[in-house]
RNA sequence: AUUCCCGACAAGC
């Protein structure tokens, strides 16, 4: 049975996954862990349906299993579901408490971080990355600086946050120290280094990390596309994108919105049009081409086609017609919105002022929930 | 290296 889980589990390492569900049907005998080597590849792609309908399906479930089920929330920040499943869990290990963590972490709960740290049994140095993370995402780079300083012991992923957290805020010098006394990089620790090169506007610098990378993996390869596209260097990223082996959604969604944003209508539809699946993130991109060059009639379309909608696509399609001076549309669309934030009033405001609406901009502004 | 915790990627906000 090792044997076998050795195999199953070396192709879900690599992605291959159908290939690792072949093997586990294959085997003649299963346990607990080839169960556990199934389960453990949902949560760690974020597909909280999925694990939850495997771990419903499991024979006998151990530790392991139960952690898995309380990462898959953890990952996504479900705080309630995540202390469910740990309520609801037998026994819990170290493990458990640091996923229990990391979702307030997720959540930039640092209250509560704190507290939990404080109360857990003992510590690891996942534990103690988790809060160097949770100051650093709430800009207290003292304070991250301080835990990092603190903590018994460091491993990669320290390291990482810490050079992430410095490039996030412009600290450029501080991630390069923390690149070069890292012990060991990895391949994530390589692409932090590339992104706070991105991030802060330094392509080439970035390229040239890209280069030097001993790894390759779509993650990298998307930061620097993402970074050409945005610069408005569409040829080159798009021969990027065309020479990469893998593509994820984030490499589509880069590719789309580039195009929109630089007004490449064309171009976004014929991406849009060849993308394997399409999320929100891929329906906005194609929205916001039409939205941005004023073709109403074609972002109605796509508005309505739409399977979901997110606050901005309601406030893209929002802002299309009242720039475009039908506010009439503009307030119908207004008044089906499921939900009004601050922008959508400013907006359709906008609107009717730009289009010297003058008695319906009081009108509106009269009714507005939050002046300011 | 038989399975579980912490660090990296797109876009909007």
């Amino acid at each position: 049975v090792v044997s076998w889980n050795s195999i199953m589990s070396a192709f879900a390492r690599h992605g291959h996954l159908d290939e690792a569900e072949r093997v586990f049907n294959e085997m003649p005998e299963r346990d607990l862990v080839s169960w556990n080597t199934m389960l453990a590849p949902y949560a760690q792609n974020g597909n909280i349906t999925g694990a939850k309908k495997l771990f419903d399906e499991l024979p006998m479930r151990d530790l392991v299993s139960w952690n898995v089920m309380l990462t898959a929330y953890s990952q996504d920040g479900h705080i309630s579901k995540t202390l469910w499943v740990f309520k609801e869990m037998p026994e819990m290990s170290l493990v458990s408490w640091n996923a229990l963590l990391a979702a307030y972490t997720q959540n930039a709960d640092l209250e509560k971080a704190k507290e939990i740290f404080a109360v857990m049994p003992e510590h690891n140095v996942a534990s103690w990355n988790s809060i160097l993370l949770i100051y650093g995402n709430a800009c207290e780079i003292k304070q991250s600086r301080e835990t990092f300083d603190a903590m018994p012991q460091h491993n990669v992923a320290s390291w990482t946050a810490m050079l992430s957290i410095y490039g996030q805020n412009g600290d450029l010098e501080n991630s390069k120290s923390c690149f070069g006394c890292m012990p060991e990089k990895d391949l994530v620790a390589w692409t932090a280094m590339l992104v706070a090169f991105t991030h802060n506007g330094h392509l080439q610098d970035a390229q040239e990390m890209f280069d030097a990378m001993p790894f390759q993996s779509v993650v990298p390869c998307n930061a620097i596309l993402a970074a050409y596209a945005q610069s408005g260097h569409l040829m080159r990223a798009k021969a990027l994108f065309d020479s990469m082996a893998l593509h994820n959604p984030a490499s589509w969604s880069a590719m789309l919105s580039a195009y929109s944003i630089h007004g490449h209508i064309d171009d976004s539809k014929s991406l849009f049009m060849d993308m394997p699946q399409r999320n929100l993130a891929s329906w906005s991109g194609m929205l916001q081409a039409y939205t941005g060059k004023g073709h109403l009639e074609d972002a109605k379309c796509t508005f309505d086609a739409m399977p979901q909608h997110s606050l901005g696509s309601w406030t893209s399609m929002l802002g299309a017609y009242a720039q475009g001076g039908y506010v009439l549309e503009a307030k119908q669309l207004f008044d089906k919105m499921p939900l009004k934030d601050s922008l959508a009033w400013h907006v359709l405001l906008s609107g009717y002022a730009q289009n010297g609406h003058v008695e319906l901009a009081r009108q509106m502004f009269d009714s507005i929930p939050d002046q300011n």
